[in-house]
DNA sequence: CAGTGAGCGAGCTTCCGCTTGACTT
């Protein structure tokens, strides 16, 4: 009997299909091993000496490892091939030669980057040792992510309040939020103005050109900003004032000559199948998802055996997935429809693992009718599987037509777009809105019908949401797929960030804390931190340095910095907000707005003299069912809406969703 | 699901990344 070990129970069940009666395949549950929770866990005077705990919670696991272990007679680890994957194994090995007394012999490491038939039984042949490199720089990582994060915030508890924490992921997300307040705030509307003419008469033949280049001045982009998918949107214009605009106006004329036509085809490609990240974005904008609610019907999607695995940063896909998707396209849409050449799509980003293919379906000729999906299920499988199979589907065909007019010193320019060929658009089911221009001949005259200006204004940056967070913080390679979620669950769950409308902003507390990392750990809480880090760790994994030298030139600055912030640094005080109310215990000092472990509470600008605290409260625009006084908007501790009543607690009406 | 803030100073809080399951609405 043989036993192989890998870290999901779904990977083990699909797994053992391939392998037969032979093998006993289990899962470790992820890491089984780690540093203590209740201490550093690390020698900084001895080298980096790490002290090691089995997790309790994988004690039931572990023990069905060890029977299993026992009377193997050979063992194989088969983890991900990637640094927590290595990580993993060496630690399942470790328990396995110390603790259930296998001898070393017996184990061998196997790695395959696809679970097929194939893969699996050619990883078995060639058995390798665990690659001692690559758990290095996962050591490297894991203990200067305690440093930092373990270090940090007793630190906070010391100068902000207790129970605070900092860390290098958290951190940078908390700045970044923080960061983009500060724009908003700064950000001063300014008005500017495009102008257009309107051509033809009736329904038939109306078509606008915009004025973009008078007296030999072009008009130059006034703002970009990103939609999703690396897809922008511009703004033009050349006129800052109303004054302007009169002057152009003014010499305008209604005759104008049309200058040239142009007309070319172009082709919109697909985009690759999805990441863990983009598929998080994907559903936030269409349905309102949040990370943590597309994670969990994907993991119903892929432990039904639907979908590859969730959590990767991979973008490419298996010779034989490029295969099955064209044949179900060629089958579904015809050869019109199929990309001539399949198409292979690969990660551009420095941190990626690599360990798993995209997110793409396991078998995308499947009907799913009659798997019983719940609606949620449905739809993701459905938007995955649409974005698998346009990724080998042909390009889109576009014509777009440029017309220049001349009117005296003035160039307008009209746009038109007609599709020509819808491609992977057939497949993806995304709009597209023709604009099509009549037929305009070079040298013609034609006449305006109308001709004006629209005022607009410029608008400060947006929020973050989740998904423009994630899709900022993965670009920096900061965070892993099987983190994005619980980052932003995080920084709620410490009040440093509230949502409002779908999208974040600081809180005083979250503004408190992040002011004092970045006043003194600049050079930890940053975006380019992380990316060192990554270089770093590359040189661990390729042999070429030793993770202890890696924290070495970390520590020696980052504790000297911890030491000096310890002696100096003031206590921050956290802003609070006045309500204009004044106390009604004390008499003496404002109601004001604080920001607590549970959130926001209303208490007295004179405490710690005057005790009075009260519920803070946003008005929900009904009644309560129960006593018919006003209702209002709560939270629980981790950040969820619910609605209660203002008379609480005498009345104890709740609901997660408002009365109608 | 319903608490809070500071400081007395008992003992405690805290990181990131890999997993799923046991709890709710």
């Amino acid at each position: 009997m043989n036993l192989l070990i890998v870290e999901s129970p779904t990977k083990a069940k699909t797994i053992s299909k391939y392998l037969g009666k032979d093998f006993e395949v289990l899962a470790s549950m992820g890491h089984i091993r780690d540093l203590p929770k209740s201490k550093l866990g690390v020698d900084v005077d001895k080298n980096f000496k790490v002290d090691y705990v089995l997790d309790k919670k994988k004690s039931k696991v572990l023990k069905q490892i060890k029977d299993a272990a026992m009377k193997a007679d050979k063992i194989v680890l088969a983890m991900d091939p990637d640094r927590e994957g290595e990580a993993i194994a060496y630690h399942v090995g470790w328990y396995l030669e110390n603790k259930a007394k296998v001898k070393k012999g017996k184990i061998g490491r196997a790695s395959f980057h696809e679970i097929t038939k194939g893969a699996v039984l050619k990883a078995m042949e060639s058995k390798g040792k665990t690659d001692m490199d690559l758990v290095d720089a996962q050591q490297g990582r894991r203990v200067l992510d305690r440093l930092v994060g373990y270090k940090l915030s007793p630190l906070l508890w010391k100068k902000v309040r207790r129970g605070l924490s900092a860390g290098r992921v958290q951190s940078v997300a908390l700045r970044l939020i923080c960061e983009r307040e500060v724009e908003i705030g700064k950000f001063k509307k300014s008005p500017y103005f495009r102008i257009w003419a309107a051509f033809g008469s009736g329904k038939k033949d109306v078509f606008l050109a915009e004025l973009w280049k008078v007296d030999g001045e072009r008009a130059k982009k006034t703002g970009k900003e990103e939609l999703f998918d690396g897809k922008y949107s511009y703004s033009y214009s050349l006129f800052e004032t109303q004054k302007k605009v009169d002057k152009v106006l003014e010499n305008l004329e209604e005759e104008f000559k049309v200058e040239s036509v142009t007309g070319r085809e172009s082709k919109r490609q697909p985009v690759p199948p999805f990441t863990t990240s983009k598929l998080q974005q994907n559903a936030a904008r269409k349905w309102g998802w949040s990370g943590k609610m597309t994670m969990r019907v994907a993991q119903d999607l892929y432990e039904r055996g639907l979908i590859t695995y969730h959590r990767t940063d991979s973008m490419s896909l298996s010779q034989k997935a490029i295969k099955d998707l064209r044949a179900v396209v060629l089958k579904k849409w015809g050869k019109e429809y199929l990309s001539p050449e399949s198409r292979q799509f690969k990660t551009k980003a420095k941190s990626a693992q690599e360990a798993h293919e995209a997110i793409r379906p396991t078998n995308a000729g499947r009907d799913v009718e009659s798997k019983g999906l719940n609606v949620r299920q449905a739809k993701l499988y459905d938007l995955i599987c649409k974005r698998a199979l346009a990724c080998q589907a042909a390009a889109a065909v576009v014509r777009k037509t440029k017309v220049s007019l001349l009117n005296g010193k003035a160039e307008f320019l009209a746009e038109g777009v007609q599709m020509i060929f819808p491609g992977f658009l057939t497949i993806t089911g995304e709009k597209f809105e023709d604009n099509i221009l009549p037929e305009i001949k070079e040298g013609e005259g034609m006449t305006s019908e109308s001709l004006g200006s629209v005022e607009h204004e410029t608008s400060a940056p947006p929020r973050y949401s989740e998904a423009s967070l994630i899709s900022s913080l993965e670009k920096q390679g900061i965070g892993r797929p099987s983190t994005y979620a619980p980052i932003v669950s995080t920084i709620m769950g410490r009040q440093y960030i509230e949502k409002e409308e779908g999208r974040f902003l600081p809180t005083s507390l979250g503004e408190a804390v992040n002011e004092f990392l970045v006043k003194y750990f600049e050079d930890v809480v940053n975006l380019p931190f992380t990316a060192q880090m990554e270089d770093s760790l590359d040189e661990v994994a390729s042999g070429k340095q030793k993770w202890q030298e890696l924290l070495t030139d970390f520590w020696k600055p980052f504790s000297k910095k911890l030491k000096e912030v310890e002696g100096k640094a003031e206590r921050v005080k956290i802003k609070t907000e006045k309500t204009g109310d004044k106390c009604p215990d004390c008499k003496k000092g404002d109601v004001v707005i604080r920001v607590g472990r549970f959130g926001k509470f209303k208490s007295c600008s004179e405490f710690p003299d005057c005790k009075y605290t009260a519920q803070f409260v946003e008005e929900a625009g009904f009644d309560c069912p129960d006593c018919g006084k006003e209702g209002v908007v709560r939270r629980t501790r981790r950040g969820k809406k619910f609605f209660g009543c203002s008379q609480y607690p005498t009345c104890k009406w709740a609901a997660w969703k408002r009365p109608s």
